[in-house]
DNA sequence: CTGTCTTTTGTAACCGGTTACAAATACCCT
DNA sequence: AGGGTATTTGTAACCGGTTACAAAAGACAG
């Protein structure tokens, strides 16, 4: 008895429920099931139970796939940092991802390592990948990023910055301003001799920008920054080490240094421990970012504390604000902070 | 002249286009534009370059929901880790994202602080989402998480552990024959009197397994490890601080301190020189992982490199040989290696 | 030149939700 | 009770791809 030909082998293996099981069980249409799961209010309570009891007892999971496409939504916001490596940014994807999961939507993070073209590429693989909003950190990068952005309408914010003007949205802190509250703390100790480590400001705007407020706070108060007592580092410990090593051998008279970030700033303390100089008595070092090894450190860093954990929140608020169509400020300052600890203090006498 | 009332007035507006419009620019159907895009070979050159043209032209880019749907498949991979706070997980986080994005899978990360709920609820989370496969990080956990993806038939794989048997696919070290070495190198040198300060082996197996790898190598060669010399901490180093004085005040005859990473390792190098203990000359710290900041420490921190890197390309490797069908070994091991360092030594005379 | 087999292309159903619109029902007021 | 409005529910189209199947075209042997 030959069956008729090979029908039907659809995968329809495991008869997974889908809306029109439940709506059988529950005596509904598809729409009141929907409804009843998506917006409860629209519903009557005894059938809104009915439907939920249906769905729970056949352990009913929507399929994302079909409701992203019906409902023109993912579900998901991207977010591009410089780096995953540094644990600034961990703390920044914690708070904001737990901001998201509790509205419904998922992370996709993606790092490029400070590079343009990288960071170019993820973004076209976030967008073709589905995403409803985009995070960004910094200002500066290919112009053509923004141009895809603003082709598709997509909705994104800049983090870490703080931009008093401009077309871009962004949820972050004065790097000038920092740059100029460490330098200003520092003459008001009465250092003079002053150095710097800075990040890669080609690339990095905020590290440009920290570096710019170094240099205006100390300018306005008489004391140069000259060229030779600045060195441009990657942020990496190794680096800052070399980069140390390097500046005090070139500008000895050195008293105080601040470093672009954290992680500069523990390398520079490693290596002047490593070249027998006292910290802070011959050597001040002051950090940036607030990160939670540098607390650590004996003696511990002195920073200026960016808060990335309320960063993230806000981060995530905003976007969730902008895809619900609700208003959302378009700029939000994260206040930074002065940290004070024991690797910084007045200039040997 | 009134409009036959208001009409399709669906956002269409930006008239975005999809295969339809494609296929009509190059004059042949969908079903061959989706081929020429997704399997170019099905097609005759000339069609091919036809529909490519038309679709670079026509800036194509296809709905990622509706290629899920239709194909059943999210090409999104999760990862659950601990936390993203240690960086030993960003290596590995960054080696196994570009080998997902080479192949087209986008990485969906989580982290779950050790909590195994939060755990349980983030898988809950990812599948909902919609993701192809899973990664995991360990073994002991939730069972309730194990059942939900055999329900589903979803791919996964466990990382950071190797099992030379079980149910579950690993790609991962042997942290008890890590744990083992660093024990063995100890005595080699000289030491006898041995602390530890493990991780929280209750939720993590990967320190319940480094432990019982240093414990059983130690016993084995006759050298007790008594519960006054074994103190369990969080992965923190402010932890870990207090850990050693606790250790150094309970057992100060200790002369070497096997931690269960080098975050451990870090907290206690710092504590014993805060104490005024010279490492290694009084007292010796080996710890685990691989941390780049454990390198740069003074002295440098011996240390078991895992690899994690290695181990990121090679997980995703697993899981994308699983979901395109091809052969997959269950088991993969990956080589750990005793990196010595400045701060072992033999013991004080 | 014709018949058979293989390859290429097109048609249309389907994936599993959401939602516009219509139909049905409930509510209110005179 | 009757008529009008507000609310709830159902029907079916739709989102934008993929793919089973059928039809058309091409290759090849006799």
């Amino acid at each position: 008895m030959p069956r008729p030909s090979a029908k039907a082998q659809t995968a329809k293996t495991a008869a997974s429920v889908g809306v029109r099981q439940v709506a059988r069980a529950a005596g509904v249409s598809t729409a009141t099931v929907s409804r009843a799961l998506n917006t409860p209010e629209r519903v009557t309570p005894p059938i809104r139970a009915r439907v939920l009891e249906a769905a729970r007892q056949l352990n009913y999971i929507p399929d994302p796939a079909a409701r992203a496409l019906s409902s023109q939504r993912s579900y998901r916001i991207g977010a591009l940092i410089p780096t995953i490596e540094n644990s600034i940014f961990a703390r920044f994807l914690e708070a904001l991802q737990k901001r998201l999961r509790v509205a419904g939507y998922g992370l996709l993070m993606s790092s490029y390592e400070f590079d343009p073209k990288l960071e170019l590429e993820e973004t076209k693989a976030l967008l073709e990948g589905g995403i409803d909003g985009l995070i960004l950190t910094g200002e500066r990068r290919d112009p053509a990023l923004y141009d895809m952005l603003a082709a598709r309408g997509l909705p994104y914010v800049l983090t870490s910055i703080y931009l008093p003007e401009g077309p871009h949205p962004c949820v972050g802190y004065d790097n000038r301003a920092g740059g100029a509250a460490v330098a200003g703390y520092l003459h008001d100790l009465g250092h003079r001799e002053i150095g710097m480590i800075q990040g890669p400001t080609a690339v990095n705007d905020r590290a440009l920008l920290r570096a710019r407020g170094v240099r205006e706070a100390l300018e306005a108060r008489g004391v140069p920054l000259p060229p030779e007592r600045v060195v441009e580092r990657p942020f990496s410990i190794t680096e800052s080490r070399a980069a140390l090593r390097h500046l005090m051998s070139r500008a000895p008279e050195i008293t105080a240094v601040v470093c672009g970030n954290d992680v500069l700033a523990i390398g520079a303390l490693l290596e002047a421990q490593a070249l027998g100089l006292a910290v802070p008595e011959r050597l001040s070092i002051v950090g940036f970012d607030g990160l939670e090894l540098a607390a650590q450190m004996s003696p511990p860093i002195t920073t200026v504390d960016v808060h990335t954990g309320l960063m993230g929140r806000n981060t995530g608020e905003y976007l969730l604000a902008r895809l619900n169509g609700e208003f959302a400020p378009q700029r939000t300052l994260i206040e930074a902070s002065l940290v004070l600890r024991g690797s910084s203090g007045p200039p040997p006498a």
